[in-house]
RNA sequence: GGAGAGGUGGCGGAGUGGUCGAUCGCGCCGGUCUCGAAAACCGGAGUGGGUUCACGCCCACCGUGGGUUCGAAUCCCACCCUCUCCGCCA
């Protein structure tokens, strides 16, 4: 099992492929209003990529309309050597098969170049990342994100907040040199009562999701075809930062992967809609890229659990989704009481897919930062036209494209972190919130020995 | 791992070389009938692309990619996927 060569990714896209019409870019949108796509994409520092799309449309649109031509010519003359046949007109048919003949030669010349400019007009579009919306502030990195919401207040602490592999009551919990052994870097063993407060966090946020927020539990397989990756845009741009084995399934790197793809190829009936679901799963990704960044501790692992939320809904509904979606993310903290923030990123800190996203981070008070802990986004029509995923409207009418959106609800791990050092206690125990008693059976916090009670 | 079956329109399911983009059933939309509905009857409707002011016309699509042929859903080759039985196994 090794991150993917170029070479394996670069097949064709399993039996869902897009057309033209749906690589993720509307080309008639493009087509009808350069400006406004080159006005959106400036936005993400991307330059004048309109002018690039058009010339190579254009000239694509000629080579359809020759090829199309001459084989229709093809056509007819089949057609009329068919009826010469028929009729015992020995003459006609050997001159018009001979027609034919003639032609076949200039039609696959003529075909070959339509396919090839209607694929480099594809290789194109899936290049270009999704157009940002309106609503979503400027910016050219992480620094210009905007703060929409904050909630709790840091405590106060009255020795120096620990960060969590040093505090005394998770040292025996969470053994690192045992996972090294096992596997390398970036792993973790977690034991007894560490274990336990991590398995609860997870019970904790499916419950709330299911029983407060009405989402359906959903179990998923880890391993994927590449398809799948490619619906959620994992493939082809971002291989190396997942796992393949050796028989080419993908390790999922979220659940969005499964979750989102479950409508892949679908005509959705719109009273279907919304579907809202939320998974708890493995996650796997390489961390190629961010060597160096939080190599200690467990908050940027190869494997991790992670509580996902995906929403599958009309373009109209979205929005108003991702609001929903991202209080469902906000409910679990504040449960649990740990201070965040809510910020939206900015054009230039976006995702590939995303139209919007929003972003929850959690107070650390060993890192005396807040870090992220969900990142909620809606993709509107992005995935679900590389995926072909559709519905159709009420009382009938043409499909039209689902909105896709994903969100963690949350990531297990780095909850676990928050929850152990916000309440971390002077002599290295550790209280544990209110919301995690039912599901540790009563008990209240790990104590500086590493147990329970 | 071994053996077999199969991939066709929203769904089910026909179709083995020539008006097949595709019979039929269900479901869907419109109409007749009805106070209204059901039933019955009549009619309509695939997806994508190109072209046209428009009506329309043209091209492609029966898992994917090649091949044979004047002509392929139908024949040949390769691949992918699904299912069934056997074996192994949590």
């Amino acid at each position: 099992m090794n991150c993917a060569s170029p070479a394996r990714v670069d097949r064709a896209y399993g039996g869902i492929d897009p057309q033209i019409g749906s690589a993720m870019h509307d080309i008639r949108t493009i087509r009808e209003n350069p400006a406004a796509f080159d006005a959106s994409l400036a936005r993400r520092g991307l330059q004048g990529l309109s002018a690039q799309v058009l010339v190579l449309d254009e000239d694509r649109r000629g080579k359809i309309l020759a090829a199309e031509t001459a084989t229709a010519e093809q056509n007819r003359a089949s057609k009329e050597a068919g009826a010469a046949k028929g009729r015992g007109d020995e003459i006609e048919f050997e001159r018009l098969r001979a027609e034919v003949a003639v032609k076949k030669a200039a039609i696959q010349r003529l075909t070959e170049e339509a396919a090839a400019q209607d694929q480099a007009l594809r290789d194109l579009l899936m290049g270009i990342p999704n157009l940002p919306l309106d609503a979503v502030p400027d910016g050219k990195d992480e620094t210009q994100n905007v703060e929409i919401h904050r909630w709790g207040t840091p405590r106060d602490f009255d020795f120096t907040p620990k960060e969590h592999f040093d505090i005394a009551g998770v040292i025996p919990g969470m053994d690192f040199a045992t996972a090294a052994k096992l596997s390398g870097s970036r792993f973790v063993v977690l034991k007894g009562a560490v274990t336990r407060v991590h398995r609860a966090l997870a019970q904790l946020m499916l419950d709330t999701h299911v029983e407060d927020h009405a989402l359906t539990e959903t179990w998923t397989p880890v391993l994927v075809k590449d398809e799948a990756m490619y619906g959620t845009n994992q493939l082809p741009k971002f291989a190396e930062d997942s796992y393949q084995t050796t028989n080419g399934w993908w390790l999922i790197p979220t659940a969005e992967v499964t979750l989102t793809n479950s409508v892949a190829g679908e005509i959705l009936d719109e009273v279907l809609l919304p579907i809202r679901m939320a998974g708890h799963s493995q996650c796997f990704r390489s961390e190629a890229g961010s060597s160096g960044k939080d190599t200690t501790g467990m908050l940027r692992q190869h494997q991790f659990e992670k509580v996902e939320m995906v929403t599958i809904c009309t373009p109209q509904t979205a929005l108003a989704e991702h609001d929903r979606m991202t209080k469902c993310a906000e409910a679990i903290l504040e449960k649990l009481g740990l201070p965040y923030r809510t910020i939206v990123l900015c054009t230039g800190d976006m995702g590939f897919g995303a139209q919007k996203t929003h972003d929850l981070e959690v107070w650390l008070p060993g890192q005396q930062k807040y870090r992220e802990i969900s990142s909620v986004s809606t993709c509107g029509s992005f995935q679900a036209r590389r995926m072909n995923a559709r519905f159709r409207p009420n009382g009938g009418g043409k499909p039209d494209y689902v909105a896709t959106l994903n969100g963690s609800g949350l990531a297990v791990g780095r909850c676990l972190i928050a929850v152990l050092e916000n309440g971390q206690e002077a002599d290295g125990s550790v209280t544990l919130p209110a919301a995690l008693h039912p599901y540790l059976h009563g008990k209240t916090k790990i104590t500086a020995e590493g147990t329970l009670s």
